[in-house]
DNA sequence: CCACACAGCGCG
DNA sequence: AAAGCGCGCTGTGTGG
């Protein structure tokens, strides 16, 4: 049964029953807003439908200010994503629907949310007003693409993952990760001095601009200025070509050293210092936007705060409440891995059925070096094509045909403008203008080009069937997880203060996950993200012929993880 | 004045 | 020691 439920102009919402095929079943109705939360509620206990919605953060973050939490969905949104592009989708019908709805759209578009228009309204505007009946055509469309699609299985599961995962992700942001300020600033204080005054330096980094001043004769230096900086290094006899860390590293100038400190210092106070913790941290809790398939390859991207880049060094802010705990759970190897069930190279999954791939993988076949066998193989996914990943390619090669055969076939199809795709189905959309335009060149130098562009486009190809299958694992993972999450009990005494239970699903980052949970429950949830796991290979290669294993920390803060 | 590209660096 | 893939954010610099 699915709950299908569009936002209506005024204010209201409209609801209506559809069968198994997206055709309706009875009269749509309609609710005002403001009695939506107990009615869904109502609907959800009694008959556990699948709801189905364009965009999942548009009513559910209303829902779960109420109290509200839902079991599962459709996200027609992120279903149009996957369907418009897949080369597993042969329904004619479906590609030019998916072309109308996303207007012009011969190339994927952006739809990214203005920061103002996605402020703490009760419900999130919905960008333009559908009537139910357009949306439900495209629901019945969809439905009807995957089932005459060349692998209707494989395509479902794709589609319900990410519905599972805009869940996931809608939640994360109505939680938060449980953030401690004071710690934060103690941190703040030791490596930069006292908060300053806004717009001014830190008074450790003040002190490190003297003194590059003094040593490097320019009274007026700015270090942010790399073109400034640039300049002022090479009248000081300092020959490099960019004003990277590791470049300037090659120089035993005496102004370098404080010259990286200055680095790391700046890098600090303007990425994750005073301003961000006021702008992001509210209510102890640090809430990001995250946005489902904001990667091509599938993975999550996040808008706000730099929720995917929280530097090592602040992790020690991350900290669990009193009698609450952290559990940071991180999937080891997983890009090896899937391309090793994805092969089906029966040597590379024979290392793979094991805690340290790269070590088997060594003793295979590199006498025993375990950073060369990482580095080949990365490179192998990557498409490095100089260096010590290049020269030990050939070996890799011999060792595990099949694996590297899938990766190269996929870098060849990207070079000649091709599409490829993942596990699932998710594939690559079309190249774009410049790539007509790169074909019809006809001098040397354009040729150049073109030969650059298809082999960069190459080099994405092959990484995109490893990233982007990887970021499928994942996010069945994560779906195991939240389903299991909702199962646990209550510990004793508590109240059920939250509409997604006592353990919290606090944190993702492509191949890793945070709970935040009362000790006594911990036990449980390291069950849970362990059989997720386990689960989850199974639910995209069978019987999985590979394993994946999960480094499992329960700690008070999020530094003490690994 | 705003919009955008780039450099640089954080994360996987 | 980085490179080869994918991102977001900040400050600088440029062009309208």
């Amino acid at each position: 049964m699915h709950l299908l439920l569009v936002p209506a102009d005024d204010d209201a919402v409209r609801l209506a029953r559809l069968d198994a095929h997206g055709v309706l079943l009875g009269e749509p109705w309609q609710l005002g807003r403001e009695d939506l939360p107990a009615a869904v509620a109502g609907l959800e206990r009694d008959e556990a439908p699948r709801w189905v919605w364009d965009t999942t953060s548009d009513l559910y973050s209303a829902l779960l200010q109420a109290g509200t939490r839902l079991a599962r969905c459709h996200d027609i949104s992120l279903a149009r994503t996957v369907l418009r592009f897949s080369t597993l989708v042969q329904d004619p019908d479906y590609a030019r629907f998916a072309l109308d709805v996303t207007g012009s759209a011969e190339y994927p578009v952006s739809d990214a949310v203005e920061p103002e228009q996605r402020q703490e309204s009760l419900f999130e505007a919905p960008r333009s007003h559908r009537s139910l009946e357009e949306v439900r055509q495209e629901f019945a469309a969809q439905l009807k693409a995957v089932e005459t699609s060349r692998a209707p299985a494989r395509l479902r599961l794709l589609l319900a993952a990410e519905s599972a995962a805009a869940l996931v992700a809608a939640e994360m942001r109505f939680l938060g990760v449980p953030w401690d300020q004071a710690v934060h600033r103690e941190l703040l204080e030791e490596a930069l001095g006292p908060e300053p005054a806004p717009g001014r330096r830190p008074a450790l980094m003040e002190d490190l601009v003297v003194r590059l001043r003094e040593l490097l004769r320019a009274p007026r230096l700015n270090p942010d200025s790399p073109q400034e900086l640039l300049k002022t290094l090479h009248r000081n006899g300092i020959e490099v070509k960019t004003t990277r860390q590791w470049e300037l590293k090659s120089s035993d100038h005496p102004a370098i050293e404080p010259l990286l400190e200055y680095k790391k210092l700046s890098r600090l106070h303007t990425a994750n210092g005073w301003t961000w913790l006021d702008a992001w941290i509210r209510d102890g809790r640090f809430r990001p936007d995250y946005v489902v398939g904001g990667v091509v390859t599938g993975r999550w991207s996040s808008r706000g705060g730099g929720a995917l880049q929280i530097p090592r060094s602040v992790r020690r802010a991350a900290r669990a409440l009193p009698g609450w705990k952290l559990l940071v759970a991180d999937a080891s190897q997983v890009e090896p891995r899937i391309l090793a069930a994805m092969s089906a190279d029966e040597g590379m999954a024979r290392a793979a059925r094991g805690q340290d791939l790269y070590a088997e993988i060594a003793d295979a076949g590199f006498g025993g070096s375990r950073s060369s066998a990482k580095i080949a193989l990365l490179g192998a996914m990557y498409g490095s094509t100089t260096g010590e990943s290049a020269r030990l390619m050939p070996q890799l090669k011999k060792l595990y045909p099949r694996a590297i055969a899938l990766v190269e076939e996929a870098a060849r199809t990207g070079e000649r403008g091709g599409a490829v795709s993942t596990w699932l189905g998710r594939s690559t959309p079309p190249p774009g203008p410049d790539w007509d335009a790169a074909q019809r060149t006809q001098s040397q130098e354009e040729q150049r080009r073109a030969d650059a562009w298809a082999r960069a486009r190459g080099r994405f190809t092959r990484n995109f069937v490893v990233q982007g299958t990887a970021a499928e694992w994942a996010e069945c993972w994560l779906a195991g997880i939240r389903s299991r999450l909702a199962g646990l009990p209550l510990p004793d005494g508590a109240e059920a203060a939250s509409p997604t239970g006592p353990a919290e699903l606090v944190f993702f980052l492509h191949d890793e996950i945070m709970i935040h949970a009362p000790e006594e429950l911990m036990p449980r949830c390291v069950e849970a993200v362990e059989s997720a796991a386990r689960e989850a290979g199974t639910l995209l290669f069978g019987r999985a012929p590979v394993d994946f294993p999960l480094t499992v920390a329960v700690v008070d803060s999020y530094d003490q993880a690994k």
